[in-house]
DNA sequence: TATTGTTATACTCTATAACTATA
DNA sequence: TATAGTTATAGAGTATAACAATA
């Protein structure tokens, strides 16, 4: 079996390992060994402060969109990161009704070194591992998630995710 | 840069991908398409399905430990699975305080079609590779989720995961 | 005294509904 | 009429506290 279709033991073994790391428990370890120490954010407003960073400055009809979270839980998250000082409001220049969401030098910061812890997580997760086969497991790695979750690159185009 | 420190842009992504496969739009959507169409389990219930299908029988405080769960959610969910016909409780024979929950037939079998499903799910995401690099990549990205989220399996042996 | 299962309670996340202002 | 932002409200997940029964 392992010789007429290993790739289907194989896929079991990359189901499992998804299922783990989906696992409530993992999930939330992972977001709090990451964002431990810093204060303003937590599990739930950081997807917020990262899909701004990702997107760059935008309303928070777009942003939610961006991240599948609704609108209303979108601006209260915002205003949670505006009271911490990580992001700022201010008028759209070409729509009265808009608000522009956008990062201040201190949420620049905080995602800049969030950003490198992670990557320093994930480099302890790769103890030994040769540049190439790295590089080949990034790609790979890239091409499973944007497969599994669609083509979108991180929302969805769906009208409800729930 | 991309040779003198390849590992680090490779690590990026790697984290990248980490971060849109966790993005709660995601999650969802993976779990909504794998759990379609079933009823009596939904994203809430089907860890712990799931969990004590990996197990086997055991308490609800086991359970919980193992899929990170507090121990009065894990009874309410085991609840809603009972009353769908999927667990079924019993006294332990050697300890008249717990109870031993334990997957019926049809919960063996909801079991085994999810697992399929998400097989063929992952098996999709991996169009034309090749055997040879399928099994590379499975024991690349398991050892990466092993590592990544410390060395007990599934669950973890902090006492407050929250 | 500690642990198991369970229920009661409170807290938080999240979505729907509703309101105001603007396109 | 539709859309952006926001607030009010309600529903659901989750943890802490508390209880009875047993180790």
């Amino acid at each position: 079996m392992s010789q007429d279709k290993p790739a289907h033991a194989d896929a079991q073994r990359i189901a499992s390992a998804i299922g783990t790391l989906l696992l409530r428990a993992n999930r939330m370890h992972l977001y709090d060994t990451l964002l431990e120490g810093h204060t303003g954010i937590d599990r739930w407003t950081y997807p917020v402060l990262s899909g701004l960073a990702r997107i760059g400055p935008s309303s928070a009809s777009e942003l939610a969109d961006q991240i599948g979270l609704d609108r209303t839980v979108t601006t209260r998250y915002a205003s949670r990161l505006q009271a911490a000082g990580l992001l700022t409001r201010q008028p759209s220049p070409h729509d009265l009704r808009a608000t522009v969401l956008q990062l201040t030098a201190e949420g620049e910061r905080c995602i800049q070194t969030l950003r490198a812890r992670l990557n320093d997580l994930v480099l302890e997760a790769l103890p030994g591992w040769s540049p190439s086969r790295i590089h080949a497991f990034a790609q790979d790695f890239d091409q499973v998630v944007q497969n599994l979750v669609g083509t979108p690159a991180a929302g969805d185009d769906e009208p409800a995710e729930t």
